[in-house]
DNA sequence: GCAATTTCTTAAACTACATTATTTTTTTAG
DNA sequence: CTAAAAAAATAATGTAGTTTAAGAAATTGC
């Protein structure tokens, strides 16, 4: 089976049967997206919940003055979206590119809807989710208050070494909140 | 019933017959704090998720160097614990304290995982509460990443106005991540 | 109700990080 | 394969926020 990935990643946390993986399987849809592909952009509704298959993915704001600040790197396994403008279906603060070509399943927001009152399990499976994106989230906020750039970049390689392989240092700049030029120094002085 | 508060808030994503409404509250245990109470202690097991039903509550994280960051404040019909070590029953990260008197409900970890079988409506209610949880703290990170301590400031005062009226402004100042002697040149300017 | 403690303010000196500018290196597109 | 564009490095200058210190105001504990 194809969707070997994603039928693997729902079973970390629910068994479904064999009706139940035929329906999930029937809602989602797969694509490919080259490199440098917009996802979502700004202002767009965000229609759908999305699993990397494969590849890497980037979410970002873009403030007033096109600052861009990194929220989440998605790779293999993970799920992403705005998930503010996809549960509210307002106009999205976030966009959302493909840094790889990259291979994405969409879940619909209507057919989420409709799969946790046909499968509710899926309320435990979205509830896991969720609560470890808040885990990740708050201890990202804790990390953001009490620790300098230098420690919180150290912190993320260790954490991503992956994804800090695939994405720029622009890009791991604009995450932990500070400048290219800032982040190059750094790196001068940690290989002395 | 005088447990209202909980049974309304539980109200506004899944609604309970008698029975289900009658085993939730047998799991509960309420419990009055004085001012300044401990909740939680960084190092000891998280046990509990915790409902205020009057008061104020504030989680915050201490460094190594004694410098405190406030996680979040809690008031009335608001959830807070240490997610992450009550979820993985580690030593907590976080210390919970009571702002002012407070009654919290308790609701034990062993007990909420029970809670999930038997009723499996609150993987839907957690689900949503993690996820509102998520959206909020995601924001914040935005927030953090791109706007200055002035503007976190106001959107502060804007967005929590009658938690910004019952703490000091250390604490405001801790949550912002910033001294309360720049927090004061922040107010002073903006009296002008 | 008063002494002790904590909080808040102000201000000067300091530092982590930003900005601007220039050069070098790497990546991309055709 | 080459030209153009983007990313990265280096360095000088600038600034948002910290540190330290000391006095004024508010809160707390007995």
């Amino acid at each position: 089976m194809i969707d070997n990935a994603i039928l693997k990643n729902v079973a970390k946390h629910i068994s479904l049967d064999q009706d139940e993986t035929a329906y999930f399987l029937s809602i989602l849809k797969q694509k490919k997206y080259p490199k440098k592909s917009n996802i979502l952009k700004e202002g767009e509704i965000c229609h759908t919940i999305n699993f990397v298959q494969s590849g890497t993915l980037r979410a970002f704001y873009r403030d007033t003055e096109g600052k861009e600040s990194t929220i989440m790197f998605a790779i293999s396994d993970w799920w992403i979206t705005d998930m503010s403008c996809f549960i509210s279906q307002q106009p999205a603060m976030l966009n959302i590119e493909t840094i790889e070509e990259s291979t994405i399943f969409h879940l619909q927001k209507e057919d989420l809807d409709e799969l946790y009152i046909k499968i509710p399990k899926f309320e435990r499976f979205f509830r896991v989710i969720m609560q470890n994106a808040y885990i990740r989230e708050q201890l990202r906020v804790i990390q953001n208050l009490s620790l300098s750039a230098e420690q919180r970049y150290h912190i993320f390689l260790n954490k991503y070494p992956q994804v800090a392989q695939q994405v720029t240092q622009k890009q791991i700049a604009s995450y932990l909140g500070i400048t290219p030029e800032f982040l190059s120094m750094i790196r001068s002085n940690k290989n002395k």
